[in-house]
DNA sequence: CAGTCGACGTGACATCTGTCAGATCCGGGT
DNA sequence: ACCCGGATCTGACAGATGTCACGTCGACTG
């Protein structure tokens, strides 16, 4: 029995040599492949494969919100998420929505073709090298520390900041101060750029 | 005759996927891949191929590093050069270090295939998408504008970067405030996130 | 040679940012 | 009912950031 397959990937030159490198296998069929998130998500209302092998970083719509919208549809697809980094915030917000396998872009190819058989099987399978590391740090910020840092990372003056979220402008100094010192950094860049390194944005 | 390739690439999973593809088509013949710059740079050197495919973003030794690096060696090897993103600064380092092909993660495969052949050939191939941003956007900041925002970019407060580099805390807030004038952003960290994008930091 | 232009460098001033010492609200425990 | 901790929110103050007017130097031009 063949296992149905969507693939999302943002570079076209990547999605086709993974779509290539799968098709390759006899148990195998890659029904459909996608360029974004919106796309992977009516790739997958579409065709209801059995499971779906998304990028992480992808414009409009991470796999991570696909994870979440599929969990919501309540689909039976099941997902495997293909990253860069080994963040371990990513991990985090994954298995939190439900994705069952969680492959780097730096493992042996061989690794992804495994991942999704065992997948398929009912498993769940995380990176080794991601897997110790996932909750060795733990995002110390609140919800509200994290709106403010995302604008403050954009670039945004405390003043739109405050104006975006219907704060005064105190209130916006506060939260970054108060991020700036559970980062244990010196700024507002400083900030954006560990909480970034970290998955944490 | 088949063309005899070296493969540099730093994601393994991306690396064994072109590998497998390259490997395919029956003129070309992947000799060697390496996962790092220095690597690269001593495959080239022991198996002399007519071509090096390679990324840009690589850890410790980047793509142009070694483009640089066999232009002074004198070696025979041709370059193509693969990538992320369409910035316009990696172009033209590229073409100044005597690279043959550009082409981006984001087209085609067969583009890949196409230009390996096509530089062996001896043609210059640069993708369509880039050669016409290429020079419409220079860079407008001068080597020690550039300087400047990238300490700032890291989160370094004035006093450290004038330390830094030697200046006046003055002196570096009127060249962050050119930059900023010359971007026309708002303030140093959009600054940062433009250049950034722009592939000039 | 005088004039111009751009890169480089600087200090004074106004604005923005980070810190601090609180206030309010809500849920859990005693 | 009471206290406690944490998340949310605020204004006053000191220090960092951005703008401006200015001076120097070297290269290029008429």
């Amino acid at each position: 029995m063949t296992i149905r397959l969507v693939l999302a990937e943002d570079q076209a030159m990547v999605l086709g040599a993974f779509a290539q490198l799968l098709a390759l296998e006899p148990d195998l069929d890659v029904v459909a492949t996608a360029a974004d998130g919106p796309a992977a998500l009516d790739a997958v209302r579409l065709h209801d494969p059995d499971v779906l092998v998304t990028d992480v970083e992808m414009p409009g719509m991470s796999g991570l919100d696909v994870a979440a919208q599929l969990r919501r549809d309540g689909a039976r697809t099941r997902l495997v998420i293909v990253t860069t980094f080994a963040r371990s915030g990513y991990l985090r917000r994954a298995l939190e929505s439900g994705v069952s396998g969680y492959v780097l872009k730096d493992a042996p190819v061989d690794q992804l073709v495994d991942t999704v058989r065992r997948v398929h099987a009912g498993q769940r399978v995380v990176d080794p090298a991601l897997a110790v590391a996932a909750w060795d740090g733990a995002d110390p910020m609140t919800d509200r520390e994290r709106d403010v840092l995302r604008l403050a990372a954009d670039g945004l003056p405390n003043t739109d900041i405050a104006a975006r979220l219907h704060l005064a402008e105190g209130t916006v100094r506060n939260y970054l101060s108060t991020v700036i010192t559970k980062l244990g950094v010196r700024n507002r860049i400083e900030a954006a750029n560990t909480a970034r390194d970290r998955g944490w944005l």
